[in-house]
RNA sequence: GGGCGCUUAGCUCAGCUGGUCCAGAGCACCUGUCUUACACACAGGGGGUCGGGGGUUCGAAUCCCUCAGCGCCCACCA
């Protein structure tokens, strides 16, 4: 005999000792020569330095989600892990470390701040991986990938080399954004908008001497001038042109002429392009081709020049006058706006609300700069992506982030892929310094493939962190080798993550399977919410409101944690947590962990070690109860199946936790109770036996995917099934049983239901005590109903304490009656149960009580001032309440009638 | 400036393609109960004019229009 379990279930001494368990037996290994058909997700990559947030809790709760239940539906189930090096953000974090030294990487010089980053990320790196195994993941660690794992590191290089000679990777001299704390361009995606209330300045050019222009407003001293309008002043020094529509009426004969730059002292031309729009402030444009993308487009169009007038630092360099060198951009903004007022020359200041780019990982604000970057066209790669699309080859859910990728795709633009940075894959792209010839090799090349020259210099810097992101489906599995495990694992099949990186991340993956796979990397897309805090804030360090995964684990389960997020939300919706009261949000699921533990200590008293009888074996004697949760059982497992098929992960987990809690613990252990201790004769017990481990065993399946352990804890101690896995997890999940399904036994067991519920009900009004019986007359709706309530008098004793039950009607009697919907009548006689006269004095009372408020707020109502001075609501509030004194009055009134026999 | 999403009991959320699961669940609240699986429980109960307004329909929380609040995405209007 066993030792008894205790009473409550201690998540705390399973959870780990299981999952190494689970881990020794190899289950979550996938095999590539597996016969069975695979099911790859691989997962989003996080920071190789990341700590686990709620945001991963509920990304990879699904995950692992879907990879279990695909698991134990027989198919080959690779769940792929990873980190990634995240570029700029891990270097970040470094260089933060080396200020408090005192330091800057430049100081340590290239080679020892990798060495730095790299001893680093293997201190701290990892974290992350062993946090997904708390929480239960079952992801394949034997392919444990990293994206600057030699491996993959060869896969970018061969990407690289491969768009070049496709003529997809190019060197240019663009406008990019550019960070000035990070010192490194950014792509159009790294540049996040923010609304900021700003100014915009109004500036007077004044025009070159001799210029005529009658229409023009004039300066006190008689030149004229033209307004310009720019919300960054500071990047007036760098103006060359001032553009103007070709068309417009006031300007057209300037075009050609000059202005006089002021400050800068420089003259500069009018040109004309259709960029300036005439209706939009004085019609006239300054253009400052080297810190803005329009005006760099106008000046390319015009054959302005550029003139860059920053640092990398953003403060304004050696081009400007003097008095501005130096001045970092915000300063400089100061100093330009006073110079013109001092002059005259500032027409005017608005406010003004626009979008400003910010650095996506250090929030500063993003500086348009002209510079020489690397980009990938991808015109060429997002075609194929769209398509894939439009096809139905890729879905989204929810299907509303389908629209969103198309508009992205339709608009795409090129990609800058290089890094002024140190920490990352280094651009496999080569300067001969005798020759000046470019070599890009997929191997270090060690001279000069046009001169021959040994004088080759690498190009210093290092790609976008996505750059390597974006091979990840294929990359984690061998490619560009042609490995077993890319023919057996590609292309996969779910990606879970959240909308941020659906450009980022997502799109690119899609184009980067097809360009380089020809296939699409994963079929279906889902995204989920955004946790936030009880206030709707996200969850962030900083704010201070973020939930500790680890901890909710300590405290509730990592079942708990994952019930909770996985039941929060839905598709694409955001979830909220109160990181004040982490009771109110996991105590449920710990609760239901509970519930489990003990249904299966319920089972395991009644069970015992017998072996396992199936249900067919006693088909013969099941009754209405066994064929009801059989019945449920299966349309349970329908359900479920159902909503995991359609990525509803939320309804999944409810159905089940409907099915386990509200019809098997609620009602099928407590009908199946006396028949288990023997009561009904043993042909009866074998049949609720049987039915009991059946139903059990197929409803901790269902919930498995969703509180792995819990439920494999559950399954281990519960008597095997002949043949069966040797562990939950990797047992086969459950097919719906059409021959179980019985649309009779759930009718009359709801209505049985329905009865026990009348009778409990009348109870609890009259205060009946517990312990007392009730005698039951029933008018049954119909002969069938009859037969079943007079098959479950046992049921009606035990869970509604009724001590006999006739098939008759009330007959005068003085007592309770509640019609059912079926018709049925259920009518308690109470002479002799309760103090009849007591009762019927109490009820006399509350009518009186009732009554007597009922006429105060007539008056009150009535009282002309009162209305004049209220405020309309608080009448109908008081309106609403004489209507609900009323109704209780009505009701007390029926119940008086009825004791006293008047009925 | 475009596009999209959300707004259902005090809180967190279900309610799919309009009418037998339509007003629901869990938590919280009130009243009983330590009934030998579970007080992290059991039984019963109170509570919402489904954001406001209008419309379509025999009938709408569910479809359409509009307004409001919140949030997200995209965009070169200086």
């Amino acid at each position: 005999m066993a030792e008894p379990l205790p009473p409550q279930y201690t998540p705390q001494e399973n959870e780990d000792p299981l999952y190494a368990w689970w881990e020794a037996q190899g289950f979550f290994r996938a095999d590539p020569h597996s016969a069975r058909q695979p099911h790859v997700i691989v997962i989003p990559p996080p920071n190789v330095t990341a700590q686990l947030h709620m945001g991963h809790g509920l990304n990879n709760s699904i995950q692992d989600v879907i990879t279990r239940w695909r698991r134990m539906q027989g198919r080959e189930a690779l769940w792929v892990p990873g980190t990634d090096h995240a570029g700029i953000a891990t270097q970040n974090v470094v260089e933060r470390l080396l200020a408090k030294e005192g330091k800057t990487r430049y100081d340590l010089g290239r080679e020892a701040f990798l060495e730095r980053v790299w001893a680093f990320v293997e201190e701290t790196g990892g974290t992350i991986l062993r946090q997904l195994r708390a929480i239960g993941c079952s992801l394949d660690w034997t392919r444990t990938a990293f994206t600057l794992d030699p491996g993959l590191s060869r896969a970018v290089r061969e990407v690289f080399v491969r768009l070049h000679e496709k003529g997809l990777v190019y060197r240019g001299n663009r406008i990019i954004h550019w960070c000035p704390r990070c010192l490194t361009a950014l792509s159009d995606e790294e540049a996040e908008p923010e609304e900021t209330h700003g100014r915009i300045w109004h500036l007077r050019y004044p025009l070159a001497p001799g210029v005529e222009a009658p229409g023009l407003p004039r300066l006190p001293d008689g030149r004229p001038y033209i307004v310009v309008a720019t919300t960054r002043p500071e990047t007036m020094l760098g103006d060359t042109a001032v553009a103007v529509h070709p068309d417009d009426e006031r300007y057209r004969e300037l075009i050609g002429r000059e202005v006089d730059l002021p400050l800068a002292e420089r003259r500069i031309p009018v040109v004309g392009d259709t960029y300036a729009d005439p209706e939009f402030g004085s019609g006239a444009v300054k253009i400052t081709p080297a810190h803005d993308a329009n005006d760099f487009e106008v000046a390319q169009r015009t054959g302005v020049p550029p003139l860059v007038v920053m640092t990398p630092e953003a403060a304004m360099n050696d081009a400007v006058p003097e008095a501005f060198r130096g001045l970092d951009r915000f300063e400089a903004r100061r100093a330009v706006v006073a110079a013109f007022e001092e002059l005259g020359l500032l027409d005017k200041v608005e406010e003004h609300t626009h979008s400003i780019p910010h650095c996506y990982r250090c929030g500063t604000i993003v500086e348009p700069r002209l510079s020489e970057q690397w980009f990938v066209r991808m015109a060429p790669l997002a075609a194929p992506a769209l398509q894939a699309w439009r096809d139905g080859r890729v879905r989204f859910h929810p299907e509303r982030f389908g629209k969103i990728y198309e508009h992205w795709m339709e608009n795409i633009r090129d990609w800058c892929i290089s890094r002024q940075l140190w920490w990352g894959h280094r651009i496999p792209v080569w300067y001969c310094e005798g020759c000046g010839e470019t070599v890009v090799a997929r191997e270090d090349p060690t001279a000069c493939s046009k001169c021959g020259a040994d004088a080759l210099r690498q190009d210093p810097d290092v790609l976008d962190t996505w750059f390597s992101s974006w091979l990840w489906p294929f990359s984690t599995l061998g490619w560009p080798d042609e490995t077993e495990d890319l023919r057996a694992f590609y292309p996969g099949h779910a990606l879970v993550t959240a909308p941020e990186i659906l450009f980022f991340w997502v799109a690119r993956m899609v184009m980067a399977g097809l360009e380089f796979r020809g296939d699409i990397p994963f079929s279906d897309v889902y995204l989920t919410g955004t946790v936030r805090d009880h206030l709707g804030r996200k969850m962030s360090k900083s704010l201070g409101n973020g939930i500790d995964p680890i901890d909710v684990k300590q405290r509730f389960g990592a079942d708990a944690l994952r019930y909770t997020v996985i039941t929060g939300s839905g598709a694409g919706t955001d979830q909220n947590l109160n990181y004040e009261n982490l009771e109110e949000s996991f105590g449920p699921g710990r609760n239901f962990a509970n519930k489990l533990w003990n249904a299966g200590r319920f089972a395991l008293m009644n069970l015992g070690d017998a072996p396992r009888v199936s249900v067919e074996e006693v088909r013969a004697e099941l009754e209405l109860a066994d064929r009801w949760i059989l019945s449920r059982l299966s349309r349970a497992v329908r359900e479920v199946t159902e909503a995991l098929e359609k990525f509803r992960f939320q309804d999944a987990a409810l159905r089940g936790y409907d099915f386990f809690w509200g019809d098997l613990a609620d009602w099928y252990l407590e009908l199946a109770k006396p028949r288990l201790r023997g009561d009904a004769g043993q042909a009866s017990q074998r049949a609720a036996r049987a039915t009991l481990a059946e139903v059990l065993d197929g409803a901790l399946r269902l919930l498995h995917p969703v509180m792995p352990f819990i439920t494999e804890v559950v399954w281990q101690k519960l008597p095997r099934a002949q043949g069966d896995a040797p562990a939950l997890m990797v047992s086969a999940w459950p097919e719906p049983r059409p021959a179980w399904e019985d649309a009779e036994a759930e009718a009359l067991l709801e209505e049985l239901q329905a009865v026990i519920g009348a009778v409990r009900n009348i109870r609890s009004e009259y205060g009946i005590q517990p312990a007392a019986r009730v005698p039951l007359r029933i008018s049954a709706a119909s002969d069938a109903v009859r037969t079943a309530l007079d098959a479950s008098r046992r049921a009606l004793r035990d869970l509604a304490r009724v001590e006999e039950m006739d098939f008759a009607s009330a007959n005068g009697e003085v007592g309770a009656t509640a019609v059912l919907r079926s018709g049925t009548e259920v009518f308690i006689p109470l002479a002799g149960v309760i103090d009849l006269e007591k009762e019927r004095a109490r009820l006399r009372g509350e009518i009186e009580r009732l009554d007597g408020q009922i006429g105060g707020t007539e008056k009150k109502l009535g009282n002309e001032s009162f209305v004049a001075r209220a405020p309309v609501n608080v009448v109908e509030y008081e309106r609403g309440k004489l209507a609900s004194f009323r109704e209780q009055r009505e009701k007390l009134a029926e119940k008086l009638a009825a004791l006293e026999g008047a009925r």
